[in-house]
RNA sequence: GGGGGAGUAGCGCAAUUGGCUAGAGCAUCGGCUUGUCACGCCGAAGGUUGCGGGUUCGAGCCCCGUCUCUCCCGCCA
């Protein structure tokens, strides 16, 4: 929630520009609505903007004006010519009006506003833009229907909320810009018809008129290009990069398309990296939020450590619950459930949490019951009480084990420890939303602060689940940590990568990597993953080939600009710091995308429709699309 | 592709176990109102309870199907 005062206070999008005030008077305006002080009195002004409120008295009407800049409260006499008409306006309707800037009385100054101090007493009113009936009010605090929202974009555009996050959105990206270029980067642009990159999300394709039966797709990220800037010698690459990939919506991903601060550099360690994205990330938490959070170096967690700690490779680390694993010990436990998982290749997992042993049981039976709808067996615990350790599997383990759980999970009086034991994936699985939930269900979280980390050391491959083969964990450009020779001679599931993520309050802010820029290990790294040099050649050929010709070694990341805007705007939907999103269903609902096309369009691009035999899709139909005044 | 939640007036919502002629607020329209700032007061209009089917003497409520929005899983190098 943002404070109160923001709501309010709509001269915070702005500053006023300057207009020309010569003679003659200009035609809409001579100044803005969120401009005028006391030192303006007895001066002439002209106003433009949207008609917010109206307060009307019978034999005096109060119009609340308002446009980007802000609110002024413009009064209007009853023996004026335009007074009936003033009341009859509708509300959101285009006005501009002329008159004298007049001072309130001390009674009637609004402190709130401001512009609180003076009012506009109208002297002429011309209507530019009558308003019809609104699909929905925009001077409410609740949000409407989210279709209606984004069907009528421009409207809830208007609203102080939205407003406030787009004007947001342009200073943190010119924010970043500025401070980008003061650390040595320049920005490029890159192609946005390209070519489709075989590994990762799926492509959103465009087809080829000149070359029938061919497609151009859209970039999922200027990878391969930013690579190439940097083997082309431009040493520091950035740019607001937009993103396309055709893969399902969430909370936090936009459908279609999302914008990144995508950066590379050459001759850089990881470290490198770290250094200029906490130099940039600060800079903009510091200057655009009133939260605290932690100071740069931020921590790096090692993969394999966070998932163990955390459950999960994005940990909230406002939540201050650390997890332990407990195999060894409960394998020689009389805890036959867990036992027999254990010898199937199981793992324990224990999540301690302090001073809730005077939960009612239900707490403990509704956990439970959340456990088993993420699909574990079931949910043990113990409780340290006052007259010692009491639970379910208490009667299992010796005294000594319990002293031994107590120690390795630094157990205090009153605490509980759950233990959750599976096959290790869904232990991860299971225990990341354990804890989050009992963090939530508890309070645990600080919504003060953020708390940004870094998690690094990805492994390089790992194994597929349903085929055993061994893949590419991540991105298959970033360079092995110990190179060829980690290759040829460790196991591959052991290899960990230069790859990096950079985590705030849970929230993968981005991916990046110190890149593979050496042709051999490479292929070397492709052959583990079931390619052949032939495959390689043939879906990266351009940039294998540029590497050959003197690449310097390089790395980069790629922080989501969305997810930033989310978190400053303290936004729970992505769509909240995007002027026009598409909806879940990656449809844009006040321009009607997608949509069908023309036959000839079809001709020309060599393409027929081979659609599914479903019944028609009428949702995006133009008729089923109201206008306003309907 | 799968699972959860929601859908009642233009908007945000209410309607005890199935008993209802579906309500009040904001907006709209009409009237009153000279200092409000979410102005106030009086009145009116506004509904196929998303849609279709079923159970029942009786359905907004229960059942089945379907549509829309949303959250999650899958997916997201």
């Amino acid at each position: 929630m943002r404070p109160l005062e923001q709501l309010n206070d709509l001269s915070s999008h702005q500053k006023s520009p300057i207009i020309n005030r010569k003679f003659p008077m200009h035609p809409y305006r001579t100044r803005t609505c969120g401009e005028l002080r006391a030192t303006d009195i007895s001066r002439s002004a002209r106003l433009a903007g949207w008609v917010y409120r109206k307060r009307d008295h019978g034999q005096l009407l109060f119009i609340d004006l308002r446009d980007h800049y802000g609110l002024t409260q413009v009064v209007i006499q009853p023996d004026r010519e335009f007074f009936n008409l003033s009341k009859r306006l509708h509300l959101e309707s285009v006005i501009t009006v002329t008159g004298a800037v007049v001072a309130r009385s001390p009674e009637t100054v609004n402190p709130n506003l401001a512009t609180g101090e003076i009012e506009l007493v109208a002297e002429a009113i011309q209507v530019l833009s009558p308003c019809g009936s609104l699909p929905f009010p925009v001077d409410a605090m609740e949000d409407g229907p989210e279709d209606l929202r984004l069907r009528y974009r421009y409207l809830d555009l208007r609203r102080e909320r939205l407003h406030g996050n787009i004007v947001q959105r342009a200073r943190v990206i010119a924010f970043i810009r500025e401070r980008m270029l003061s650390l040595g980067f320049q920005e490029f642009q890159t192609p946005i018809l390209t070519s489709s990159s075989p590994e990762g999300a799926r492509d959103y394709l465009v087809p080829s008129r000149v070359h029938p039966g061919k497609f151009y797709a859209l970039p999922q990220a200027p990878q391969q290009f930013k690579q190439l800037l940097m083997v082309a010698g431009f040493d520091r690459y950035f740019q607001i990069a937009p993103c396309f990939r055709d893969e399902d919506a969430r909370a936090d991903r936009s459908p279609g398309e999302f914008y990144q601060l995508d950066l590379e550099m050459a001759f850089a360690t990881q470290d490198d990296v770290f250094v200029v994205v906490e130099d940039v990330l600060a800079s903009v938490f510091r200057t655009f939020s009133r939260k605290p959070f932690n100071a740069p170096p931020f921590p790096r967690i090692p993969y394999a450590e966070a998932m163990l700690k955390y459950g999960t490779d994005k940990p909230d680390l406002r939540i201050p619950i650390e997890m332990r694993d407990l195999t060894a010990l409960f394998k020689e436990s009389g805890f036959n459930a867990f036992r027999s998982v254990i010898e199937q290749g199981g793992i324990v997992r224990a999540i301690p949490v302090g001073k809730i042993a005077a939960q009612p049981r239900s707490f403990f039976d509704k956990l439970t019951d959340y456990a088993k709808g993420l699909g574990a067996k079931g949910l043990a615990y113990l409780v340290w009480t006052d007259a010692g350790v009491k639970g379910p599997i208490v009667k299992f383990l010796t005294p000594a084990q319990l002293e031994a759980i107590a120690m390795q999970c630094e157990v205090h009086a009153s605490d509980v420890v759950f233990f959750v034991c599976d096959r290790p994936r869904e232990v991860n699985r299971i225990t990341a939303d354990l804890r989050v939930k009992l963090a939530q269900d508890l309070k645990l979280i600080d919504e003060g602060i953020f708390r940004f980390c870094w998690v690094t050391d990805f492994p390089m491959f790992e194994r597929d689940e349903e085929t055993g083969q061994i893949i590419f964990s991540h991105n298959p450009f970033s360079m092995p940590q110990g190179g060829m020779q980690a290759l040829e001679e460790q196991d591959p599931l052991a290899i960990r990568a230069y790859q990096y993520d950079i985590i705030c309050n849970g929230v993968e802010l981005s991916s990046g990597a110190i890149r593979n820029h050496d042709p051999e290990i490479m292929y070397r790294a492709f052959a583990l993953a079931g390619y052949d040099q032939q495959a390689v050649d043939e879906r990266f050929g351009g940039l294998i080939n540029a590497f050959r010709l003197g690449a310097p070694p390089h790395g980069g990341i790629a922080p989501g600009i969305d997810r930033i805007l989310m978190l400053l705007a303290n936004e729970a939907n992505i769509r909240e710091v995007i002027a026009f999103p598409m909806n879940q269903k990656a449809q844009d609902l006040m321009m009607g995308a997608p949509a069908g096309v023309t036959e000839k369009q079809l001709r020309e691009l060599h393409l027929k429709l081979a659609l599914p035999p479903k019944p028609e899709d009428r949702r995006l139909t133009t008729d089923t699309r109201r206008q306003p005044g309907e």
